[in-house]
RNA sequence: GCCCGGAUGACGAAAUCGGUAGACGUAGCGGACUUAAAAUCCGCGCCCGCAAGGGGUACGGGUUCAACUCCCGUUCCGGGCACCA
């Protein structure tokens, strides 16, 4: 055994023996039980970064743990390889969007091998092939003919300069991020699919998701945002057959209605603005700027009266329309109704224009005045109607009920259940996307492209030049022959909303190989009961983890995958790898950020940044916040400067050892050397140890010295809290801890002669086993070191022995009225009268206790003694 | 703005169900070994106080024999907000 850790030639030789005994190969077998252990596949950006190597190292002591505890275990990777970055780089660098990508799968495939995660790599597949796209194209038809897939208007952000269409992360303070321009909001035709539809069943099973954090199900259930209220019409005052629609949660406060508020996009503020030129223009200044729910939010609130005029659906009194900002047409009716009495935001835009506010609800007297709203809004009151003739005395849902039937009985309205979640829009004028299977044809319409002209293959030689679609500039793509009638006929040139891909990849998984079909049986054998663990950013919370959601029921009652609806039965949200950001500003305020290594920051004593310069020229960068690691900002760390300088190994233990993989962790490098250190000291002790020969395994306690035997409880009762750590805490951290100070322990024990020897020998290969998840290259040495011929990968993790764990006494501490004052040692079944006994008997606890007598005492088995006196 | 989290030594953190606050590690200081350095090993390390003791887990209250942990309020930081992925 050589007697340096020198983890370059350890690791190749790992590396190359799973690679010889294909030891990450996953076959289906139904003698045993499996593991499916996903983590979110990334996005192809160029190289890893940190937040990566958190992900994937979390899945990888995850698949190696269960494999150990004889699981038959799949952890398949992919490529999530269509986006806008892609399109970007070819703008910027010239280069074609599919070499872009296909070279970065490239290095990070490369990357992920340098680490050595135990991936079936057989299973890998990228979304941006055919043989990947041509399956959600064939999906899509089919749920487009069941009309799950439908077309209306939706609104997207236009760039009136460059004449595109831009996502949201592309419009910086209303304006266009390449252009400059103010951008405008625009109705374009898009297609929608109706997870409305499954709204329902998308929140009643977040109660059985018991596997999932709490704060994610929470999320969820926010999202979708059932809620039961009244939906209601108001009859225009001048013409009662027409009306404008609202929903309210608070039909209760209708009686204190005084004004109703409608969208800028809403027909009747358009209507009014025909003949308004002041109303026309806030109308069009409302248009401006972008989409993003954010930005409408915290806006100022503002609003113009429309001069026209509803009737209150009960009493008949004139109610005037406002147009207002605030409201959106995207929700519920595009209209509200105003009750500024009762709603904070209404409140406040009453007091803005003037407009009359009248209370119909009781508020406790002492809290009555229009200065202590605002305290008692927060509170989400509910209280009893008043000043609302008869409904007075009524209680929420009594008013409720009864304003309900009333209007039932008008014909103007009634009970309905409403949710937030709208239908997701999935189209995207953009090019590096999977092509919507549409055909529109002049004289049929729509036509889903049928089977066996699938797949729409996106050409990949077009120039990008950051306006407009290219693919409605390329002719050969988009003329094409209409599958019903022959015609000539136009190919949609929109491409599909990434999420697509990423909402079904973990079922393909499971079958990437199948070219007749989107997924196959062995589906059923691999996400039977769901995948078994998920692993991914918490960023993914609601959008993604509920599309996947969506679709796996979407395939289900397609007859794709039996009774399987859920497709994650536990979730791991990892906390983000946050890092600060640097940035200049260019001559038109756009921002140039700036990658942290290559700047110089400044701190004053306390370690606060003072100020930052650029490493290559030495002038004054800006700092940014601190965010999670993007290429957007430009803020990933490279994680191969560490793994060339210190190996896989140090890596993984170091980002494991830093903090629970729920907890963000601001990334620094402090402390790397030490977890090099440790596997250096590791590395030694097993080498001490095998020089003086290899020895069986301590097989019971018998013959051990009294320190040896409390070395070796320390051993198993480390055993079962690395197992607990990592099984079901799926904290690594406090499981690496646990070997440290065994290690340590180890250090202060004589473990001379052969009863020593045996006890060092059963406490190596343990230690070594304990970290092999997290540390493979360097376990896979040690393990074989310790014992010639052994393959760590076929190891069993090691199971603490019941009869190492066992104790005669155990300390207690001792407080008097919860101050710690000393400490007893009792027999470890001691009942409490003895304990109690043992506890007043203690000499601090005596002087302490002042001659006073006991009032009370709490005795907490296996902890502490209480004197309450 | 709305929804969801977080805050503990100089730093990353631990305390698993309300029961010894600071395990484990980093940086630091002192010592041993060495001609020296590196490496390694040993020791010290929240604040006030000579001590006895007292205080301390972002801040202000509360519940409890006992609170980092539960409740109410506040501040700051992060994530998401439907076209970043």
């Amino acid at each position: 055994m050589q007697d340096k850790y020198t983890p370059a030639s350890i690791e190749h030789a790992a590396q190359e023996h799973w690679e010889k005994t294909a030891a990450a190969r996953a076959v289906e077998d139904v003698a045993r039980p499996k593991y499916y252990c996903l983590s979110m596949f990334p996005y192809p950006s160029g190289k890893l970064h940190m937040g990566h190597v958190r992900n994937y190292t979390i899945g990888d002591v995850l698949s190696r743990f269960y494999a150990m505890q004889g699981y038959n275990v799949l952890q398949p990777m992919g490529w999530d390889a269509f986006g806008m970055p892609a399109e970007n780089a070819a703008l910027a660098n010239n280069v074609a969007p599919a070499a872009w990508t296909y070279a970065n799968i490239a290095h990070m495939k490369q990357q992920l091998q340098a680490l050595g995660f135990a991936i079936d790599w057989q299973r890998e597949l990228a979304t941006c092939a055919p043989d990947y796209y041509r399956w959600e194209q064939w999906l899509f038809t089919r749920l487009y003919e069941k009309g799950l897939v439908y077309k209306k208007l939706g609104t997207v952000n236009w760039d009136p300069v460059d004449q595109t269409v831009l996502a949201n992360e592309q419009v910086i303070d209303g304006r266009g991020w390449r252009s400059g321009a103010l951008i405008e909001k625009r109705e374009i035709p898009m297609y929608y699919m109706k997870i409305t539809a499954y709204a329902e069943e998308l929140l009643s099973e977040l109660d059985n998701l018991s596997g999932w954090p709490e704060q994610v199900r929470l999320m969820q259930k926010n999202w979708i945002g059932k809620s039961v209220g009244v939906r209601f019409a108001f009859p225009l005052a001048d013409d009662p057959d027409e009306k404008l629609w609202v929903f309210t949660t608070r039909a209760d406060t209708i009686m204190g209605v005084t004004f109703v508020a409608v969208a800028a996009e809403h027909p009747l503020a358009a209507r009014a603005a025909a003949n308004n030129p002041e109303l026309a223009a806030f109308v069009a200044e409302c248009k401006q700027g972008g989409v993003a729910e954010a930005d409408l939010a915290t806006m100022e609130k503002k609003g113009l009266p429309t001069g026209i005029f509803v009737s209150h659906p009960l009493t008949g009194e004139k109610v005037e329309v406002w147009v207002g900002n605030y409201v959106l047409m995207s929700y519920g009716d595009g209209a509200v109704m105003a009750v500024p009495a009762h709603d904070e935001r209404d409140f406040a835009f009453a007091r803005k224009y003037g407009l009359p506010i009248k209370q119909v609800i009781a508020v406790p007297d002492e809290t009555f005045s229009l200065d202590g709203w605002q305290e008692w809004y927060a509170d989400k009151n509910r209280g009893v109607c008043l000043n609302s003739g008869p409904y007075d005395g009524l209680d929420y849902s009594r008013a409720v009920d009864a304003i309900a039937a009333d209007l039932a009985a008008k014909g103007l309205g009634e009970k309905k259940t409403q949710f937030r979640l709208r239908d997701w829009g999935i189209s995207r004028q953009r090019y590096w996307g999977c092509p919507i299977p549409i055909i529109h044809c002049p004289k049929c319409g729509d036509v889903p492209v049928p089977d066996d002209q699938l797949p729409v293959v996106l050409p990949e030689n077009v120039e990008i030049t950051g306006a407009g679609s290219p693919l409605s500039r390329l002719p050969e793509f988009y003329e094409c022959k209409c599958p019903k009638c022959g015609g000539a006929a136009r190919r949609e040139t929109d491409t599909m909303d990434t999420f697509f891909e990423s909402s079904w990849y973990f079922l393909r998984y499971a079958c990437p190989d199948n070219a007749t079909a989107m997924v196959d049986e062995r589906v059923a054998y691999w996400c039977k009961g769901g995948i078994d663990q998920y692993i991914g950013g918490i960023e993914h919370a609601i959008l993604h983890l509920l599309y996947a959601r969506f679709f796996t029921k979407l395939m289900r009652d397609a007859g794709l995958i039996g009774d399987l609806g859920e497709p994650f039965a536990n979730l791991l949200t990892q906390g983000m790898v946050v890092a600060p950001t640097f940035y200049r500003e260019g001559e038109n305020g756009k921002k140039q950020w700036l990658n942290p290594a290559d700047v110089d920051v400044s701190t004053d004593e306390k370690g606060r940044p003072t100020g930052a310069t650029l490493k290559a020229d030495g002038q004054p960068v800006i700092i940014g916040g601190t965010e999670k690691m993007s290429k957007s900002k430009n803020n990933g760390v490279d994680p191969q400067a560490l793994i060339d300088q210190y190996g896989a190994d140090t890596a993984r233990l170091f980002i494991m050892f830093a903090s629970p993989p729920d907890q963000s962790l601001e990334w620094s490098d402090a402390g790397v050397e030490g977890a090099f250190r440790f596997l250096r000291r590791l590395w030694k002790l097993v080498h001490d140890h095998v020089q003086n020969g290899v020895t069986a395994v301590c097989a019971s306690g018998d013959g051990l010295s009294a320190a040896q035997t409390d070395l070796r409880r320390k051993l198993h009762q480390t055993m079962s809290k690395v197992a607990d750590d990592y099984g079901r805490r799926k904290q690594f951290n406090t499981a690496i801890a646990a070997v440290m100070e065994l290690l340590n322990a180890c250090d202060k024990t004589d473990l001379s002669g052969p009863a020593g020897r045996a006890l060092a020998q059963e406490a190596l290969e343990s230690a070594v086993l304990l970290l092999f998840p997290i540390v493979p290259h360097i376990g896979q040495a040690l393990y074989g070191e310790l014992k010639p011929g052994a393959d760590a990968c076929r190891a069993a993790f090691p199971q603490a022995d019941p009869a190492a764990l066992k104790q005669d006494e155990i300390e207690l501490v001792v407080q008097v009225n919860g101050k710690l004052r000393g400490a007893i040692r009792v027999a470890v079944d001691a009942d409490k009268a003895a304990i109690e006994a043992a506890a007043l008997a203690n000499a601090e606890a005596v002087k302490f206790m002042d001659g006073k007598a006991a009032k009370k005492i709490v005795v907490v088995p296996g902890r502490l003694v209480n004197i309450v006196v």
